[in-house]
DNA sequence: CCGCTCCCTAAGCGGCTGCTCAGCAACCGA
DNA sequence: TCGGTTGCTGAGCAGCCGCTTAGGGAGCGG
């Protein structure tokens, strides 16, 4: 089983260009939940994919290996040739969605240079990831507890990670004046925890888009931190 | 097993004043998870403290019939005397719950007049509940899917009346200007999933009390509605 | 003393769990 | 043609699961 991450690889194997098949990312012609297109062998990716629906549908303890292989269209034993224990596969679910997580925030953190764009794109485009693949989120965000604890360790670093990422546009943001935030660490947990518990309630049927919901959400909390104006970023209107 | 629950009892005990045993919400000499002094047998109550810290702590399917007993330092038998099925001791937890959810929120409601300080107060209070008691709230708000079919629909109805509460408070506060709002029931979505996804991040050895995440948060979600000033209810002061 | 009720336990049942292992078909370079 | 590797299956093991059942002991009205 090979994963593509673009950083800390964990099994042994050369970093191949493989994941060329998606090209770059793949964002046109985009499957309900593909995003696990750098998992090489055919099979360990179906047996990804297939973990993926069954822990978000009952959670982790819930699923049965012979769920998720017959998910697959393969036999319970399959599984075992691709991952040691049915915990590998949360982890590797685990340990790539808190990898995109980190490089979603990071990405929308270097896009702009004001505080209040930095904030609005991280919080937009990490809101839109949890309602687009709420599947794969929901996994990533509440099943953590089930990892064993090496693993749990390292995805819980991740997350500082992130947390750190949001604190420090705060932090910006309150040394230039743009907002007004008495308690950063704080408001940077609640904002945090606004933006996860979307992939707990989102549903595909619902009547808004992940686009729109990034768009709400980005303004709700540029208002939590005391931006001047709400839709301020885009454009250059001062008002409304 | 009886559970007096002040409102809705599905089995027959009457709506005793027992609650008055916790005083105007029992805040001397707290134990650290009661608030289940309602339920009769002694034994029973004793369960379902058990089911409590052992689901919060390990989840609904991760956690055993056996495991509950023990912590209850009863057999694994004794749990069926009570309880028909493990699931019921979910439901009953969850009920009660949901049920003190909607309470809080109802009284909070109804102690003011002015949206914006029935907003803050009902987010103030709801969330000082998620923290304080966030081993039952974790429970409460996580573990809904374990539910049996009808169990299920039944809970969801109390959450709905949660949500519909607190958008009234929205759309009054829009209607008699306090609030600037424009995707109302977004909104309120936002503000009560913020307030829920208390009870997975708090824990009891952190920095802050609950009651100071209260203030935060009352505080965080004035400013998403866009009410005038932040701190403007406690007192008449008009800034910060 | 009886007989009855209320709680509780020891033992265990059928079934499902994560996981293993021997074996086999398909492909591969030589 | 052949040995070796890869990817998979059928069968099954040990152990744990939710839940049941038979029975026991303490209390208690009579």
């Amino acid at each position: 089983m090979t994963v593509e991450t673009g950083s800390g690889a964990v099994d042994g194997s050369p970093d191949g260009t493989d994941g060329a098949t998606d090209g770059a990312r793949g964002a046109d012609a985009r499957e309900p939940e593909d995003a696990w297109g750098e998992v090489t062998p055919d099979a360990a990716r179906r047996l990804l994919l297939a973990a993926v629906e069954a822990f978000a549908e009952r959670g982790f303890h819930a699923t049965t290996t012979r769920d998720i292989a017959s998910r697959a269209g393969m036999s319970p034993a399959a599984l075992y040739i691709h991952y040691r224990t049915k915990e590998e596969l949360l982890y590797q679910i685990s340990r790539v969605g808190h990898e995109r997580s980190v490089r979603i925030l990071t990405e929308a953190n270097d896009s702009a240079t004001n505080p209040a764009d930095r904030l609005a794109a991280a919080v937009h485009a990490f809101v839109r990831w949890h309602a687009e693949r709420h599947t794969t989120a929901r996994v990533v965000q509440y099943e953590l507890n089930a990892l064993a604890e090496e693993h749990y360790t390292e995805i819980v670093a991740l997350r500082r990670r992130s947390e750190e990422i949001l604190r420090g546009i705060l932090e910006d943001g309150v040394a230039v004046g743009e907002f007004t935030v008495a308690d950063i660490r704080g408001t940077a947990l609640a904002v945090l925890s606004l933006c996860i518990d979307v992939a707990r309630w989102f549903r595909s049927g619902g009547s808004r888009t992940p686009e729109e919901i990034g768009t709400l959400y980005a303004d709700l909390v540029l208002r939590m931190v005391g931006a001047p104006a709400g839709g301020s970023r885009e454009g250059d209107r001062p008002e409304r």
